[in-house]
Parts: structure tokens; sequence; C-alpha cells
DNA sequence: CGTTGGTGATCTACGTTGTATAGATCTACA
DNA sequence: TGTAGATCTATACAACGTAGATCACCAACG
């Protein structure tokens, strides 16, 4: 039974990405599986219930590391995140857009409970960390995923002759570094690197 | 001319906020205006172009400080943009939903940048933490406002109580800490102090 | 063997959505 | 007075999510 539900999310998330997440319809996911509409409907319970599913599965698929020290297993469950989030570009907009509360999201947030803890972060701060982490890597890998760190360098040329320079003076000074090419996969480790010095300081009190 | 879509955008703003974004319909906007749903067209194009232009408005409204110390900018920044987010909880999902390179949004970076520069982060790191803050800010606004965070001590019992506690090691050394009401304004505080150092020490080097 | 219950898929239909297209109305200037 | 441009309206259509009724199957029991 939970077979047919996973097939169907699998088929959801697949038109998703070759096809964007406005594409993902009811019709459309059933004719992928081979069935119609509403025989969708016992096993997803909504549209809603779809998304939420999909959501699901992709933080079902997130391995999460058990050993190594706990800045290793960090890194590793942030890395994952990002490559799944490359990977499904167009479901990853839903981790901001809906509150779930699934067993698998339990599952990362209590693995990065115990990295914390394991680092020495003082059990009172451990929650806040946590989200303050989790919103950094997510919001990466959302905003990477769904365009809003600017498309590359053609962008931030646009950017910049749209407006007057005058009245941008912070991008006005910085006009070179603004034209070079980013990295993201260096800004994604320079971010963690930062994520981790900030628990290690936490740790040291 | 302007002014007819800016009103159009406030009714659409306002539908957000009263009845949830997916209330906000060409025709509940246009009975809003007083308007046939046609008559929107010329005014936002389409309806995704109502969705950018909600999000525009949005950060439209944003002071943006130009007196005092660059972490003083950047505190009323941040708060400002909370305040938005929970002024307008509908709309807010948008900012990361959609990769929209308004000139408020651009005025928003501009503003970033320049508080960076005069904090003494090093030029060829800005791009970078100017990201890194706005993403946190922006991604800490938006799970407040979309329910990400949980929506308090109900949640966390709910979430322990839906799975083995063997299973989550993590939850189980916090028990008494997540059973703690969350004052979430203190912790939109403590996140920007620790912006604040970590901008701090890139400016010390 | 026939009957029964329950599980899942199907068929049809309805209201709502975004929007293409064509026509109506008003303003301003010659 | 007439004409061009801008703005709103009227009508229509395809696609969407899904309620409701029906139907096919298949194991279990008499």
């Amino acid at each position: 039974m939970g077979d047919r539900r996973q097939e169907i999310l699998d088929a959801a998330l697949a038109i998703a990405d070759e096809k964007g997440l406005p594409s993902v319809t009811m019709r459309a996911v059933a004719e992928r599986v081979g069935v119609t509409p509403m025989a969708l409907y016992p096993h997803v319970g909504d549209k809603d219930g779809l998304l939420d599913g999909m959501l699901g599965r992709l933080l079902g698929r997130l391995r999460i590391a058990d050993d190594g020290d706990w800045r290793q297993r960090l890194a590793v469950l942030a890395r994952a995140m990002r490559a799944l989030a490359r990977e499904h570009p167009g479901a990853t907009s839903l981790l901001f857009a809906r509150p779930t509360v699934s067993p698998d999201a339990v599952r990362v947030v209590d693995a990065i409970y115990s990295a914390l803890l394991e680092a020495g972060v003082p059990p009172a701060d451990v929650p806040r960390i946590e989200r303050l982490a989790s919103t950094l890597i997510l919001g990466f890998a959302v905003s990477e995923a769904s365009g809003r760190f600017g498309t590359g360098t053609l962008n931030q040329r646009a950017r910049r002759g749209q407006l007057p320079d005058c009245d941008l003076p912070g991008h006005h000074a910085l006009a070179e570094t603004l034209d070079a090419e980013v990295d993201w996969s260096a800004e994604f480790e320079a971010d963690l690197a930062d994520i981790t010095t900030l628990i290690e300081s936490y740790a040291r009190r």
C-alpha cells in the first residue's frame, strides 16, 4: 500500500524536476503513474498532501551519517542537503513554503541536536543554534535552487545597469568584485566553516 | 497610472493578510479594487507579475536608515524586515519562492553592502557575507511567518510523542529545554548578535 | 460452489482558476 | 466634430482540484 504511495511521490518529484513545480498537477502525476487522477486520493489525500509527501520523500532520502566527529557529521549532512536541493530544484522551494513535521524532518533535527551536544554547546542554546544552522543551510540550498542568489554574472551587470549608479554606493564600490563569477560550492563550504566556528565559540563557555 | 497599480498590489496584499496567499486570485483582487478581473492585466501583466509586484511593494516599504553606526543600521534593517514579515505572513513566503530582482531588492542589498564595507569587511568577502546575513534574516522571518519553526510547545510535545524516543537521542537529552516556550524576539536578537560578531571577526583580518 | 465485504480504480460532473479575444467607454486634442 | 489612445468590460475557454456514484477484483466464509 505504501508502495503505491512511494511510486506516486516519486512520479511527482520527477515531474517537478523535469517541468517545474507548477506542472505537478493531479492529472499529470496520475498519467505518469498510469492511473486515473482520482486514484491518487486514497494514497496522498489531497493536493497539499501530495506536496507534503514530496517534501517528506525528499528528506527521507537524506542519509544521516553516524560515524565520525560532530564536525564531519554536520558537514556531511549539510552537503547532502545541498546536493538534494540541486538534484530536485523544483521541489526544494517547498522547504520554506510549508511547515512539515514529518518523522523524517524530526530525524534530521535530532541529528543536528546530537552534533551540537557533542560539540559542547550548552543545552539551553542547542535548539536555537539548530534553527540558526538549519535556516542558513536550507536557505542557501533554496536560494541557490530558486535563483534568489542571481543566476550569474549577467544578472549582476543587469542589476547595476538597471538603476542610476549614484543611488547604489555599495554596488559601485564593489564593481569589480561583483563582476567576478561566484563559485557556489566554495561559498557553501565557507558558510559551513562559519557555522562551525560559531558552534565552537558557543562550546567554549 | 502607477497609482492604480499600487492600489491593486495593496489590495492583493490585504487579501493575502486576511485570507492567505491561495485566496489571492485575479477575481478576488479585482473585486476588491472594484473592477473586472481583466482590467488588472495592463497593470500587473500576469498572475506572476502580480505576485512579483506584491513582493516588490513589500520590499519598498522597508525603510532604510542612513544614520548611525553600521551595527545600528544593520539591526534596524533586520528588525524592519522581521516586522514586515510578521505584518504580512502570507506574502512573506514569496521571498524564497521567486527570484526577484526589483529595484527595491537591490536597494536593500546595497544598504547591507555599505554596512559591511563600513564595518571593515574585505571587499572580496562582502558579497558572500551579505548573502549569508540576508539568507539568515530572511530565513528566520519566513520560517517564523510560515510556521516552519513549529507553532509552540504543543508542537514540540507532539513531535516527541510521535516517534519512539529511543530513536531520538537528541530530543531525549533536551526534553526539558524543548518544553520551554521560545521567545522569538529574543532568539532573533541573539541571531542578529551572532551575525554581528561574525562580521566583526571578518573585519579583523 | 455461491455470497459477501472491502479495497482500490474509474467515470462523470461541478465550480474555480488564469487568461485570450473582441468590443465598449471615456479623455484630449485637431 | 472627429479621431486616436488609453482604459475597462463581456464573453469564452482550457485546465485545475475534487465530490459522488459506480465498478472490478479477490480473499474468506457458509
